[in-house]
RNA sequence: GCCCGAAUGGCGGAAUUGGUAGACGCGCUCGACUCAAAAUCGAGUACCUCACGGUGUGUGGGUUCGAGUCCCACUUCGGGCACCA
């Protein structure tokens, strides 16, 4: 290794010498290479894997710094860490470049990857570079197919006709998850609704398992990813109820308060539902026909404002209500739901606000079923939807809400006019996608076998390789239906003449089972080795943004449970641990071309080097918190950095030399710095890694100058100390820090230094005298103090009995042996 | 509207279980070295006060010998969901 050495004489830090010293070790030594066969604990940390836009941002080096935090130190402590990296490479730029360029989307994707591979080899990660993955490779997609057929089989992936979220600008249609405010979440355009037939998963089956499995995540997930995840899911409870209807099919609604069911005055159904047209008397026809063509015109964002003024139309036809008899009026609005529930509700108006608007509007009568004590909705305004007894309500008069409810429930089962019933806000995910660059739907149309699965051994279903520019352009179906020859196909069932299915996968669909796929990348037998996922998984700690809290976390949850049931895996959770990182701001705001207000990362990287980079993104705060660029200070970094290389180029002691007889102040604080590491990377306090490591090189410093000098054994102690915590953050440095200091490489590789607990041990502690809870003197004490003791120095002490005579002598007196005395006084 | 989270010097942020508020860094000031500069090293830096001392962790209350930390009410900011019956 002598020609890793720098040689004797003193040099200034000079990263760019120090990083092309070290990226060539290395990568040729293979450092990072997982051994399959290494019988130590297992840790698998995964970082988010990247979409390929152009190169590496800030965002990146942020998350990515994080993450290998946390790599370096489980392979440090003993473990056998596999911390793998890969590409989220199907998707909607590659393809709209393409078009641009007439060109293939492959060209771009992959050029890109090479730009960001080599970004972050040179960014110093400790990943396993042999695993890497492109979830465009046929040889994965080829199994994201296979993953699909397994779903189809179990009817977990079936087709429907629905009304979808159109995106009119990428031409697609969009799940649930990927509206925001009412638009696409990728270009922000309104997103209308169109009625389709699309692929879906039936994530649904699993919301009660998606919701009780998070029990496993708590304490180890964010909190709010959790609040988000089951906000999303939206379980609630309630009762279903079914109102007979003249000359037509009973109505079946769904209630969380069935209580009050006696303040029922009307009935509504969703407009644009089938039901609404089923419903609607001849009289009625022509009105409803043309409100639901108004309400094409009507924007999502429209829509969902909770303070638009209701409209609806009256369908002519009446219920009736199943406990008095009375006849109700059926009418149709969109401020019902078509999907949610059975698309239709009893109207209370006295206790639900939207059913007061709505009554109000169209002046239906308010009935008072729940006596909260407050002013009548008809005249306030206000539906009360609060605690109440119930009043005007025969079979549960007089009972509080919540007995009430359970009350109405069991009249509701005993008359068979309802029941207990759980509805869910989740909807079933749509997958399919009317684009180029994504994985084919492996499924053949057949005019005589109908719906037939692509044969496994015929996958993967592949892409045109030679598509291009305006063959790709959106048309509003698939462009894949447009290339004749290849939608051409034979039935597997009967052989005969039959047409592929021309829609793509959501790429959310790639991103629900990658992390699997490190474990055997290259496997052309299977999507995954079991035996090894069962090994590997769940992922110990998962690092990304929190961008992803409900999509990619929620289907991957998914995916896992599916694969549990079908017996492909004996876990069910796939994330045991998560860290969101914080956004790398500037000036307040999220970098962004329209700001102007991006900082180009290889440019900062030129300027203070990748370790102070680094060190200047992990010390700016909390990993979870948003960090400002404006904030921070890599040339601060990369002082701090050259002040640690110096330390350890300042050592004079041999290789091995015994720590024992070093001073022994520096060996104190070199091993608390070592115990406090700990504790603070367990708790996720990175930041604060990095400041305990800046207090042991200013001793250090101190050490060699004023101190010990170079030669004394706790400044080489201190100095490794330094290099191996070091490694976590600035590999570079560490690295030459550690062959300078004598040792062979990788310091990535040494084991973590052990705390001697005899040295934490301090020979004095300093007391704190308090009189009255204020702090007014101090005492140098031995930490075995007795608390006799400390009293009595303390009560001793002149500016304490001056305190104690002028407040009229001492009542009470508090001690915590050996930090604290307060004296209360009067 | 509902659900999460946060608020500490000029700035980013520290502060196991309630027990020295402001670690560490940035910035700023001064000094050493230098012909000079850079780099480096050292000292100082919450606020008020000449000082003694006093005041201080978004606001107002409370519990406690003692509160940044616990409880109640509120304010502001950030995030999520939202006509989900």
């Amino acid at each position: 290794m002598s020609d890793n050495q720098p040689s004797a004489e003193k040099q200034s830090y000079d990263f760019a010498e120090i990083e092309a010293r070290w990226l060539p070790y290395w990568e040729k030594a293979g450092t990072f290479v997982v051994d399959e066969d290494d019988p130590r604990p297992k840790k698998y940390v995964l970082d988010m894997f990247p979409y390929p836009s152009g190169d590496l941002h800030m965002g990146h080096a942020e998350a990515f710094a994080m993450g290998d935090v946390i790599a370096r130190y489980e392979r440090m402590r003993g473990n056998n860490v596999l911390h793998p990296i890969g590409w989220d490479s199907f998707g909607l730029p590659a393809e709209n470049a393409a078009i641009k360029n007439n060109a293939h989307p492959a060209e771009w994707t992959y050029r890109n990857i090479e730009t960001q591979a080599a970004s972050f080899k040179r960014y110093g990660l400790s990943m396993d570079w042999t695993r890497r993955l492109h979830t465009s490779d046929p040889e994965y997609y080829r199994w994201t197919q296979w993953l699909f057929l397994q779903l189809h089989r179990r009817g977990l992936a079936y087709r429907k006709d629905a009304p979808v979220n159109w995106c009119p600008s990428c031409q697609t249609v969009l799940a649930n998850e990927q509206v925001v405010d009412g638009g696409c979440d990728r270009c922000g355009t309104a997103v209308t609704k169109k009625s389709l037939n699309q692929w879906y998963f039936k994530i649904t089956d699993y919301a009660d398992r998606l919701l009780d499995d998070m029990d496993q995540l708590e304490g180890a997930w964010p909190e709010r990813v959790l609040a988000m995840q089951r906000n999303w899911i939206g379980r609630s409870t309630g009762a279903s109820v079914r109102f007979q209807v003249e000359d037509a099919e009973p109505i079946e609604v769904f209630t969380t308060r069935p209580d009050t069911l006696y303040g029922v005055t009307f009935m509504v159904v969703a407009a644009d539902a089938p039901l609404a047209m089923e419903l609607v008397t001849e009289a009625q026809r022509e009105e409803l026909e043309a409100y639901r063509e108004r309400l094409k015109s009507v924007s999502e964002i429209e829509r969902q404002s909770a303070d638009r003024e209701k409209t609806g139309v009256l369908l002519g036809r009446h219920a009736v209500h199943p406990l008095t008899g009375e006849s109700i009026p059926i009418w149709a609005s969109d401020y019902v739901l078509a999907d949610y529930g059975t698309g239709a509700v009893m109207g209370v108006p006295a206790h639900d606000q939207r059913d007061l608007d709505f009554a109000l509007t169209m002046g239906l009568p308010v009935n008072v079923v729940v006596d909260t004590g407050e002013e009548h909705p008809a005249v306030s305004g206000t539906a009360t939807a609060g605690e109440g007894t119930a009043v005007n309500s025969p079979k549960w008069e007089g009972l509080p809400k919540q007995e009430a409810i359970a009350r109405a429930v069991q009249v509701l089962e005993e008359s068979g006019a309802g029941e207990a019933t759980v509805n869910y806000r989740l909807r079933d995910w749509l997958v399919s996608r009317q684009r180029f660059w994504g994985a084919p739907i492996p499924i053949i149309h057949c005019p005589d076998c109908g719906e037939v699965p692509v044969p496994e051994d015929q996958l993967p279903v592949a892409l045109p390789t030679e598509a291009k520019g305006e063959d790709l352009a959106p048309k509003g179906t698939s462009p894949l239906g447009g290339m004749s020859e290849w939608v051409t196909a034979d039935c597997p069932a009967c052989g005969g003449a039959a047409t592929r299915d021309t829609d793509t996968m959501d790429t959310f669909v790639d991103s629900s089972w990658y992390y699997l796929r490190y474990l055997d990348p290259t496997s052309a037998d299977q999507a995954f080795p079991t035996e090894a996922a069962n090994r590997w998984m769940p992922v110990d700690q998962y690092v990304g943004g929190v961008e992803h809290a409900i999509l990619h976390l929620l289907y991957s949850r998914f995916f896992t449970k599916v694969l549990y049931d079908i017996g492909l895996v004996n876990f069910t959770e796939p994330f045991k641990a998560l860290l969101n990182q914080g956004q790398v701001l500037n000036g307040g705001k999220a970098m962004s071309k329209s700001l102007g207000n991006g900082v180009d990362l290889a440019e900062q990287l030129d300027a203070h080097g990748v370790d102070a980079v680094r060190v200047a993104m992990v010390f700016a705060g909390p990993p979870e918190d948003d960090i400002d660029w404006q904030d921070m200070s890599p040339a601060g970094s990369a002082k701090f950095l050259a002040r640690a290389w110096r330390v350890a180029q300042d050592v004079t002691s041999s290789p091995g030399t015994d720590p024992a007889s070093g001073a022994a102040g520096l060996r104190a604080a070199a091993h608390r710095t070592v115990a406090d590491a700990e504790q603070l990377i367990a708790d996720q306090k990175f930041n604060v890694v990095v400041a305990r490591l800046m207090e042991l090189v200013n001793a250090a410093r101190k050490e060699i100058d004023s101190g010990a000098g170079p030669a004394d054994p706790a400044v080489r102690e201190a100095a490794e100390v330094t290099a191996q915590l070091l490694s976590l953050v600035a590999p570079y440095t560490a690295e030459d820090m550690w062959a300078m200091l004598g040792h062979e490489p990788s310091v990535a590789n040494s084991t973590w230094p052990q705390v001697d607990e005899s040295l934490l041990v301090q020979d004095t502690v300093t007391a704190v005298v308090q009189v009255k809870g204020k702090l007014r003197d101090k005492l140098e004490v031995a930490p075995d103090i007795s608390e006799d003791e400390l009293e009595a120095a303390a009560l001793a002490l002149p500016k304490i009995q001056r305190y104690i005579a002028e407040d009229g002598g001492v009542r009470k007196v508090i001690v915590r042996a050996p930090k604290l005395v307060n004296v209360v006084t009067g």
